[in-house]
DNA sequence: CCTAGGATTGAGACCGGACTCACATCGATT
DNA sequence: AATCGATGTGAGTCCGGTCTCAATCCTAGG
């Protein structure tokens, strides 16, 4: 309408209240809707607040009301469908109760994972949802949580750390579906993760990752039950890129003793994985059974579908807000974190080895 | 370490300048680092700071700077690989700047869209990216534009809007597709999209999506170009859910003139064409080729690998976030839009229709 | 007709930094 | 020794809202 040619100056409540012929007061208790003001006065700064096109500044107004309603979210991936699915399950919540959400990428870092909670502070967010990368430094999560900011942990625990988590069940799911291995006549069944440690993998090697650490639990716990011993040599940690995973994928397979059956930690290793297996032009599951974490709708399309291991990814999402701005908004919690639970879905990837090795 | 049992105050520069002795004046250029400060100064009031566990309080900074340091996204879908990887791009590039990302979905809903605008604007975000759920319904984006503040569209155009638009030549490749599935022997060629629209597809039809219509055009020309004429019937908007999404494949896969060939509109799709295909036992491409856009990492584990159209998504996602924050900080943009370039990747989903109809 | 008490209203403080301005300080210049 | 420009420094304003507080207006009860 006007001149824009000039620089831009926000129409702020002053301005409203001049073009109403009001007190600055009286025009911000109209637009902020709060106190007692007369029909005549409302009438007629909301009609000059739409005259001129007055929209609040959400950061002024949060500066003293102390609250921005937004949520800051710190995830690994994004890219990941799994993060993929939980955010959305995430922002959906959020939007629905007025809450913006602020997204960072941590790559797993937890450096980054520091800085990004730093950023979130900073900028004064209400309230965090965190998928901390490591379940040990989790310093940064404590001092958040002490500072009495809210904030939910997603899918990973932290122990130690009385904080409300949103997490599945995975030394029982993984339990389960390592027996399903083992009862299938499994005994050579190899595990791999991106998880960075320091070295290979050792028998009672403390793993950075709850997750991670209680699918080891799960597994070993099922080997236990059979009578049998946990392949150490198979749990394959450090499984960075698409090339790195295909190479233990190779190695897992070439190897004197091969692995029978392979179990990726993720959708992303799991691409991976079948790829690798193609590649060596071995098929599924007659040379070699294949179990994945996470139900992403392609593993349908395989031949033959994939055998995976679901996760209410998205629900979960839901549930971490919800519990997150039921704090935020100060009403009670429930007093115990409701475990979500994964299942196994049978599909065609898993069969008996082919040579079946009496007993090991 | 202090009783936090009470409401808990932030640190302020008046509470490090008490501490530190000085004036808030000389504790702000300190901390700020800017303007004069002696060393002695300097030292007094970082080590207060320190002390203190001082952290600037972000809002109270963005509102006398006038910077957010922030730049609002707005996406149809993040649970769609395709926006995931865009948003991957789009964060990283913004972190890498110093930039946070307020990311909002629309459910490729225009009036969501426009809250999320709204919104966005009210939390003074330095700049926005936007993937445009309508090429039609613009004048939000308009007005974003015209208030001066920094715009760039992603993925879809907006004719008349004169922004910074990051998007893939989507007439040239889908000419290119079509002419390669025309050249294979086909001539019943569908084409499924999610795009909501009043009624079925008719020829000539504005269609609300550049991207759509841009494909549309380019199947238009291709069969001009092979004087043959495109098969208005099999060109299917209207494609929600995966349900409906089967259903339209299932239709035009048993009629009486069924189509030989099923370009889906995006990778959410495709895996419902796949899966609806493989429900009637048919097989690909046998029966019936495919071609998808989105060359998602599962397309090469299917049996046959598909044939893909893959977008440079990610650094589409760098390349919008660039562009944003050039503009944000005021440098020069480049006189035209880079156009992107997508790829017909062929892998094993197309071959000649099963009895070759000479001609038509 | 007078007055108590609730409804209105305006002035101004405040949130937490950034920044302007006037006033020192001080070594260097002439 | 007087002058000058380059720092240093503190008081105070501003950003754009929210909110307190005291003053004013009205209206009904006595």
């Amino acid at each position: 309408m006007n001149s824009d040619a000039s620089r831009r100056r926000d129409v702020t409540v002053a301005d409203v209240a001049r073009a109403a012929q009001v007190s600055k007061a009286q025009a911000a208790r109209a637009l902020g809707n709060y106190g007692a003001v007369s029909d005549d006065v409302r009438e007629r700064v909301l009609a000059a607040a739409e005259e001129l096109d007055y929209r609040p500044n959400e950061l002024a107004r949060s500066m003293n009301t102390g609250k921005s309603h937004t949520i800051g979210v710190v995830v690994g991936d994004i890219e990941n469908p799994h993060f993929g699915l939980a955010t959305r399950g995430i922002t959906d919540t959020a939007k629905r109760s007025g809450f913006n959400v602020i997204l960072i990428n941590t790559d797993e870092d937890t450096a980054a994972e520091i800085d990004a909670v730093r950023v979130l502070l900073d900028k004064r967010v209400d309230g965090l949802i965190v998928a901390p990368a490591s379940s040990v430094e989790t310093h940064h999560l404590r001092r958040v949580h002490e500072s009495g900011r809210p904030l939910v942990l997603l899918d990973r625990k932290a122990p130690g750390l009385d904080v409300h988590t949103v997490a599945v069940d995975m030394e029982g799911i993984s339990h389960d579906s390592t027996t399903y291995l083992i009862n299938s006549g499994h005994r050579r069944i190899a595990f791999i993760s991106t998880l960075r440690t320091d070295g290979p993998y050792r028998d009672g090697m403390p793993l950075d990752s709850s997750q991670i650490s209680d699918r080891r639990d799960g597994m070993k716990r099922a080997f236990v039950e059979a009578d049998l011993e946990l392949p150490d040599d198979l749990i394959r940690l450090n499984a960075g890129d698409a090339e790195s995973i295909k190479k233990i994928t190779r190695e897992l397979l070439q190897r004197p003793d091969p692995a029978t059956a392979i179990i990726a930690s993720d959708g992303l290793i799991g691409l991976s994985v079948v790829e690798a297996i193609q590649e060596l032009d071995l098929s599924i599951p007659q040379d070699v059974s294949f179990l994945m974490y996470d139900d992403f709708a392609w593993t349908r399309l395989t031949t033959p579908p994939l055998t995976v291991i679901a996760q209410p990814v998205y629900d979960m999402g839901v549930a971490a807000a919800e519990a997150l701005i039921r704090q935020i908004e100060g009403r009670k919690m429930p007093a115990a974190d409701p475990e979500f639970m994964a299942e196994l879905i049978r599909r065609g990837s898993v069969a008996a080895p082919k040579a079946i090795d009496v007993d090991h």
